[in-house]
DNA sequence: GGTTGCATGTAAAACGTTACATGATTTT
DNA sequence: AAAATCATGTAACGTTTTACATGCAACC
């Protein structure tokens, strides 16, 4: 079977801990989704597909009250896990329609440009608060894993340079 | 008709100056892929869309000896650009494998980490450089648009504080 | 005469999001 | 009793990529 980076991003959350469909898909809402998104329409399928693949398995949760599969990686879904980790990436793409705006400015008003820089550095900065809630919600990095720690820290000093260098340019552009 | 991101990336190409289908994708290759890709099946069809709506049309060019359409924009097609460039954006996102696997690299060896942090800072690396070239072949900022010039930088400036901000870390990382 | 580049276009597949359907349990 | 949350799942739709088909023109 073929796998795509989306498969990985249910492989790496298993690989932390056993979890169902439901808690990986909020998992990633607070956090790969950044750099990394995944839809109910993508899990669910795909966890059926990792299963016939053999590389995790489901159990009925019986401690649960509720209906509930957890599913945790099998030996050969671990040694799949190390397998990408260890290999070249693909993918890195980005799109950003404040970019594009910026890009096409000139055709606009003499504001154009400073208007699409305004906004994106207005996104950037509400993410950077949003990912500093995230690392204040997680009891300071202590209690973090090293992986996402570092991750964090990157989406913070990331979004904040873009923000401070949009913010920057948009008050030369006056 | 109902536009998405990637229509205005042709109007926006057009209202620089009329183009053919296969100016227009070169034209995004070198530009605007680095954050809105479109490839020939997204442009010939949309072609046809935004010509049926009014917004471009097109001219078998007599000057060429080849086979060739010009298409330009509308008045309309151009009061379309212009409310787009004025409205709040809403796609900024980004898919980026590397980081998929630092966040989860705590599943890999002790290098696991570094490993994503080094792969991603070369990336990036090689992308400013790019960047680079191309200013160059633009034979300096005199001759590009404000938009074009300020997205330019804005991209070696980003990449080059990803590949430093990773490659900072990496070393730390040991 | 062969290769590269210009130019238009489509079909199939892959990828992803959105919205909905369903129903149980927990909280207010 | 109502609302929120947990939990699984699918169908429809829209988007994007890939690969191919076609043919002429320019260059070597």
């Amino acid at each position: 079977m073929e796998l795509n980076p989306t498969s990985y991003v249910i492989l790496g959350m298993l690989g932390m801990h056993p979890m169902c469909g439901y808690e990986i898909k909020a998992f990633v809402d607070k956090s790969t989704r950044f750099f990394w998104a995944a839809s109910y329409g993508q899990i669910y399928p795909e966890l059926r597909r990792l299963t016939e693949a053999g590389l995790i398995e489901g159990e009925a949760d019986a401690d649960s009250s509720r209906r509930r599969i957890e599913f945790s990686l099998t030996r050969a879904g671990r040694a799949e896990l190390g397998r990408w980790l260890a290999a070249p990436s693909a993918v890195q793409e980005m799109r950003d329609e404040n970019l594009l705006k910026l890009f096409f400015s000139d055709a606009g008003g003499p504001e154009a440009g400073r208007v699409a820089l305004e906004a994106k550095a207005a996104r950037h900065r509400e993410e950077a608060a949003e990912l500093r809630r995230i690392e204040s919600a997680a009891g300071s990095h202590e209690d973090m894993r090293p992986g996402p720690a570092a991750t964090l820290r990157f989406g913070i000093a990331f979004n904040d340079f873009i923000a401070d260098w949009c913010e920057k340019e948009a008050k030369e552009e006056r």
